[in-house]
DNA sequence: CCGTATCCCAAGAGATACTG
DNA sequence: CAGTATCTCTTGGGATACGG
């Protein structure tokens, strides 16, 4: 079993203000790949597997992906195997969110919105 | 006591689909705006008032609170007085979500965040 | 497989000046 | 007082091609 992990650094800051939060989440996608994390079946999440559920441009994920890292949101793990995988998660800080998030989607499904996330 | 109110005629959809609503949010300001109505002394606002609290260009200030009506988060009130008056309040809809919105601060104020909205 | 590097285009936010 | 009209500048996202 050779696991051979390896979490990247990531230059998490411990603090983050509130306006880059509330910016990061209207951010296109972002509001989809949290679901996609915090409510999927697993979890945890590989690029691919995002990339392909939302259809989104490598580009643009990766950015999106690289953001919700540095607020502390998710945890990339990079496991040293050929293929390459990697792994997205969340962490507690976005954890300990989740009631929240279900009561915001509870607020939607009460109010005609038929799903997060998924523009146009 | 001749009010003279007059609700703008406000063509508000019944239903907002989830990406334009998170869209919105992680607009500049926005949440800023809804702090300083949903969570604020008074329950409405005047349009100096946010320009003065919140330091936001009239024409931004604007967009925003047109897009807030739009959504059905907000409620525009006009008096037909000299010189005008207008009042923003928080409709039934956004009022569902405070809780919701208190629990978001609740977070934030665990982890650092110091106060919701104000970018820069 | 999991990205990065570029280029381009569109949306958005601020400054300023002006109007009912 | 409560906005609108422009204009400009920045940011952001999609497409595509390529790299470890």
């Amino acid at each position: 079993m050779s696991e051979s992990k390896a979490k990247t650094p990531s230059e998490q800051r411990e603090t983050v203000d509130g306006s880059e939060l509330f910016s990061l989440l209207g951010k296109a996608h972002t509001m989809a790949i949290l679901r996609e994390i915090l409510l999927g079946d697993s979890s945890s999440v590989r690029f691919g597997e995002l990339q392909e559920a939302l259809d989104i441009s490598p580009n643009t994920l990766s950015r999106r992906l690289d953001e919700l890292v540095e607020v502390g949101f998710l945890e990339r793990t990079q496991y040293d195997e050929i293929p390459p995988r990697v792994e997205y998660e969340a962490t507690e800080l976005l954890g300990a969110l989740e009631p929240t998030f279900r009561e915001l989607e509870q607020w939607m499904a009460t109010h005609g919105a038929e799903q997060l996330g998924c523009p146009e």
